[in-house]
DNA sequence: TGATTTTTGTACCATACGGGATGAAAATAC
DNA sequence: GTATTTTCATCCCGTATGGTACAAAAATCA
């Protein structure tokens, strides 16, 4: 059922192990972990109890390999979305479409990122989930930091911008997202919020008069 | 154990029922709602079965209830904050300490906001629980656009301010600490965010160059 | 004092849970 | 073909889970 390599011993693997953690991902990506069985896991993978357990480990590995898996989607896109071909106005929008189209498909519905909607719960008793979680927060940081320290010095920003400030509210853009589709917002009224929050990290556009304001407050 | 009114019959009551739900608060806090087994709630509140039962319900509606708490004592903590006898600018910065003291206030450690902390994983599943989670979102989003209005009648805030998208920047801001502190970043580190936070919302203050930069970009 | 009402405390139940034992199945190696 | 290796599939186990039955306890009312 699956490519075999000559050379390979043994019944071969009735199941692709990237699918089946990508199945077990979008498991656990609607009820959590603590709210995942492992029938749940089985029937959405279609494997059985032991081949799981042989696969990944235990239901806690097989969560910490699911949540690794998804740092590495999260690198890929953040990675190509922020290209620097392209005007940083314009890197930072495609981030957050790509994060609304992951957030919002769901097949019960939007769902949110699964990092933040799923391991934020378990991070106070689980110190390895929190680190991971904190890594993968952190790596998002630096991402958009790079990106708007190049944009800077490209003189697409002031010199005064400070790109880790930047860099966080861009982070802060992204998590009131996760959030707010999670907790069952219309995809519309996020992508509402996108332009004037593009305007407060790259400064608004002096074509015409948009929502918000950046200027020094008068008092 | 409990003040009894006269013409209550039968045998009194052994708990305080919003001590208990404060403490069966506490442990849905860290666990979350489907990692919280009831034997939890038992030794945290010291009801046993039959009593929490009859008091709130089986443990969903127990969690319901929590979350309701949660939400007028958040409710009224942001009331007190934002009060209008103070400069806009103080009034968020005491949203955010007091919401940071919050955060950080687990015996097990930080634990940040309870509502993003574990109804947000329970979203997809149960539309109930979605839905107090998204009002209490907007609730929130109301408070601050309600004084950041405010604010800009009374000209702390430029005209051209737009009280609800600045809303949604400080409600932004207020999930990126609800998150970043439950996945173990120290409290330092979310303190040095909130001055640059507060000059984007607010506007810089003149007196001193700081981190962050809210004027309009040079393209 | 005795009846009534309400809550408590223990013990229990059916089920769901995570995990594993065991033998059959399906491939290669000889 | 036979042996060996690896995976699959069924069945099972001990425990934890949410929820409840039932009687004792502790108060008021008459």
């Amino acid at each position: 059922m699956v490519q075999k390599e000559p050379g390979k011993r043994g019944r071969p693997r009735a199941y692709d192990p990237d699918t089946a953690l990508a199945q077990a991902m979008a498991v656990f990506w609607d009820a959590g972990y603590s709210g995942t069985s492992l029938d749940d896991i089985t029937a959405g993978t279609g494997m059985n109890r032991p081949s799981l357990y042989g696969a990944f480990g235990d239901k806690r590995a097989l969560y910490l390999h699911t949540l690794e898996r998804y740092r590495s989607l999260a690198r890929a896109g953040l990675g190509e979305a922020l290209a620097r071909d392209r005007p940083l106005r314009e890197a930072l929008h495609r981030v957050y479409d790509a994060a609304l189209s992951l957030y919002y498909s769901g097949d019960a519905g939007a769902r949110g990122c699964f990092l933040i909607g799923t391991a934020l719960t378990e991070s106070v008793g689980d110190a390895e989930m929190r680190g991971t979680l904190r890594d993968a927060l952190h790596e998002i940081d630096a991402a958009f930091e790079a990106r708007l320290r190049f944009a800077r010095d490209q003189g697409e920003l002031p010199r005064e911008a400070d790109p880790p400030t930047l860099a966080r509210l861009a982070s802060a853009v992204l998590h009131t997202l996760a959030i707010r589709s999670r907790a069952g917002e219309p995809r519309k009224v996020l992508e509402a919020m996108l332009e004037p929050a593009l305007d407060l990290i790259c400064g608004k556009p002096k074509r015409r008069r948009q929502a918000g304001q950046s200027r020094v407050a008068a008092r």
